[in-house]
DNA sequence: TCTGTCCAATTGTCTGACATTAATCGTTTG
DNA sequence: CAAACGATTAATGTCAGACAATTGGACAGA
């Protein structure tokens, strides 16, 4: 941990990213305990905001957490699934709004995507993946649902399909393109014929999960792909021309 | 942004949570200018180095960028890919590190998604993807090759494969899930047999993207996760034994 | 042995100051 | 009159020192 700083300039970050690389080697390890402020300050050569900004920049990636008291100090985070989930959501959801991605390529991302998990959804859904995506055509159909929840139904709908193909590594992935696609969804008024239209399509993708046909449930997923993109393309043209 | 802070403690990660909800619910655009430290500091109620602390978090995820001089102060940053990728990856990486997330989990993960990106990527492949394939395949057989060097070349050829599909953000997503893997990958001890298999394999993917066959891509690719699933299973069992 | 109190270590926050940077404005000069 | 140059100014970056808050452990007493 103990690299030599460019004195000069922008010494929080370097010091951010000397601790940063140790952990990501492997040299710091869970739960160990990083040296109090004072002596990473004393160690690096510089005041102890400057240490403090450097802790607070890896504690906002949750690289380490800190506790306060007399064995407190910072320490090395094991980072959770839960923790992972909302800054991958976030960094997603922000790289889509801000590089002006088109509807049609992030629709086309997260559905190849979402085709991918299918084979292994139709061999390992358990009955709460079933019950799961159940219950969120059901809330789907309920009249007087505003389209803001809709569409979060909707993600929930499609998380538990992906929860199914139970491979946390792909639920983790998932979870940015699947997410990071709601704001773009919220922008479309879903007419009641729309929505019987994806509630037909989510229950198809449904029965072919639950009757474990992979083939079934790649189609109808591509069909609701074809769909959402037809529904989005109409919003863009109406924006254009209104 | 002018939310109530709980004034008896953690002030400087509300504050950032403020931030951050006001850049991502979009009232903050990109390059707008937030108010200066003190300003922040005076509407808030605290000191400017609490401010600058949750300034400090806010930057490390990428959502701000700081500048100096008369016209200076924090921008809202506009997420290049760029900036996202190290951030996927370095998460990623960690979690599969921390979580002792097995190596048949994570290279089934991988080469799901990776299968998925196959029937785009020979649709769309341009002659630089099909160069840059090839490249990596040269090098792989180069003599005197590293382990982790050939692993590094591994993923490249990979990210590749990935960016035929013409998709960035599915090369975003897919980013995470094939460079996290390289720290799972560099256990592994290549004899010179098990990367003329490798060899062959992408081989076999970089003629079927170039004869633009998705369903060859897909069958090699799936016999690669099969045949580094095996050499996966060696070193867990060598390591078992020793 | 158990319990309550005190103490020490550590982070969280504040105050005030100075250094550094970069744009702008005014002045000076060709 | 125009262009270049220096002073001003506003902002972040860094530092020093201090105090508050919190927590665990040690120590003394019942």
């Amino acid at each position: 941990m103990r690299t030599k700083l460019d004195q000069t300039k922008d010494l929080a970050p370097q010091i951010a990213k000397a601790i940063r690389e140790a952990i990501v080697a492997g040299d710091l390890i869970s739960d160990a305990r990083l040296p109090s402020e004072s002596d990473l300050a004393e160690q690096f050569g510089v005041s102890r905001p400057t240490v403090r900004e450097a802790l607070k920049r890896l504690a906002a990636q949750s690289l380490i957490r800190t506790q306060r008291g007399a064995t407190g100090g910072a320490f090395v985070n094991r980072l959770t699934y839960e923790e992972a989930y909302p800054q991958q959501i976030t960094t997603s959801t922000l790289l889509l709004s801000m590089n002006a991605v088109d509807f049609e390529t992030a629709c086309e991302a997260r559905y190849t995507l979402e085709r991918a998990c299918a084979p292994l959804a139709a061999k390992r859904r358990g009955p709460d993946h079933l019950a799961a995506m159940q219950a969120e055509i059901t809330r789907q159909g309920a009249p007087g649902l505003t389209d803001e929840a809709f569409c979060a139904s909707d993600v929930a709908f499609h998380r538990a399909l992906v929860d199914a193909a139970g491979n946390p590594v792909l639920s983790y992935q998932l979870a940015g393109a699947v997410e990071a696609m709601q704001p773009l969804m919220n922008m479309i008024t879903f007419t009641a014929r729309s929505r019987e239209e994806i509630i037909a399509l989510h229950s198809r993708i449904a029965d072919a999960v639950s009757a474990q046909e992979p083939a079934a449930v790649e189609a109808a997923l591509s069909e609701l792909e074809n769909y959402t993109k037809s529904l989005g393309a109409q919003v863009m043209a109406e924006r254009r021309g209104g």
